[in-house]
DNA sequence: CGCTTCGTTCTTGTATACAGAGGGCAACGT
DNA sequence: ACGTTGCCCTCTGTATACAAGAACGAAGCG
């Protein structure tokens, strides 16, 4: 751990820009949130500095910080990055992964199978599957760039409301692609693996769009 | 500007780092840099915190901070992802750049090409110009997180070390692709942008191989 | 002779105090 | 009534003081 004010301060901004509790747009006071986290200012500005690298926020011109609008995003934009960089590293990941992390990989997959066959799956335990098993992937491309590039493409609220959107099928569906991934690389086959990753990206694309369809994104 | 101090203390660290002066996995001690910047630690904590964002800088597990160690990464792997995002960059840029940017995209290859057109090459100015016009790129494919993908991509040692052992043949051809990278996006043709793009860095990545083996980096 | 353990010291994390800059509001002039 | 200008106030930037944790060294024990 770095430190322990500061990732208080960290933990609990970046709950509240990705709860939805501060808006996009919301301004952010340092010595409003120091007093929310019960800390000093100096831990907040620490953990701004680190939530304005990862684009969670923005500053004005005078240094006034907000919290930054994903939403106006280009998003077609923002998963065609997405599933570029993943792809990428599916692709390297099944050149270097070992047999722990394959069964890793297919444990994390079981449980997110898991928590969708029910009749009301539970989309919580699907959330922290899925965020595990990318996070693998990425882990297994053993690149040291790759994590923090990924760290700016990938919004968790987008992913939350992707997933809520999703019916039963699609839910299972994504767990199939997953172990056709896992497939992929014990098969060390870089193609396939980019192949089968690509797809799942950019299903979930279609499905984020789908989803603001239908729930117009915070309708004016 | 963002502020006084914090820009003075990013802008020395960095250029310690970029310059050589402090050779990957040197220690950075707060008050040093402090004192050297003539500032306080304050305005040194947040630049380190935005070199550690930019992986400009590693921190120990006790937080202790180092110059990162570039070189031990994989190059290859690093120039793969650069071209795949600079590539895309291009490609985007086609279907969305207006004349006002490409002329000056013109201008700068222009600046570019005069300086690489001499006996004695301009390596300064052929690195300024250089820069300026990927950046150009990068802004007119229009995209918010491209620049801060790319700010953890590109390092500039690697830029520099590459352009210092291309000869002068290598540095017209390095302006002649900027020039054809200007005529695709000028005809709107993301495909071939794309294309040149990916070639321009493959070729990038090559030369720097070639200068990694004449002179080893950092013979011990 | 080597390993472990304790203490000192150096460095970083945190809090607070102060100053400067920018924005908002009001009042005045046109 | 609207624009402009000046003042005040809030917020951020910076500096400094203090505390806590970790690394290094020394000394004692196996």
């Amino acid at each position: 751990m770095a430190s322990r004010a500061a990732d208080i301060a960290y933990a609990e901004i970046r709950g509240l820009i990705l709860s939805g509790e501060a808006p996009p747009g919301t301004r952010l006071k340092e010595e409003e949130l120091a007093s929310r986290c019960g800390v000093s200012r100096t831990p907040v500005r620490d953990a701004l500095r680190r939530l304005e690298g990862e684009l969670f926020v923005v500053r004005n011109g005078a240094s006034r910080m907000f919290v930054a609008d994903w939403q106006a995003e280009d998003l077609d934009e923002l998963f065609a990055l997405r599933g570029m960089i993943e792809a990428h590293a599916a692709a390297r990941a099944a050149l270097r992964i070992g047999p722990e992390a394959l069964a890793e990989l297919e444990a994390v997959n079981a449980r997110l199978g898991e928590a969708v066959a029910g009749p009301t799956p539970d989309i919580a335990t699907f959330l922290e599957a899925n965020r595990r098993f990318h996070d693998l992937v990425i882990a297994a491309a053993e690149s040291p760039r790759l994590p923090a590039v990924l760290a700016l493409l990938v919004e968790q609220p987008i992913v939350r409301r992707t997933a809520q959107h999703y019916g039963r099928e699609a839910l299972e569906r994504s767990a199939a692609e997953h172990a056709e991934l896992v497939r992929a690389l014990a098969a060390r086959d870089p193609e396939w693996a980019r192949g089968v990753m690509t797809g799942h990206i950019r299903r979930a694309y279609h499905a984020f769009v789908e989803a603001s369809r239908v729930a117009p994104a915070r309708a004016r």
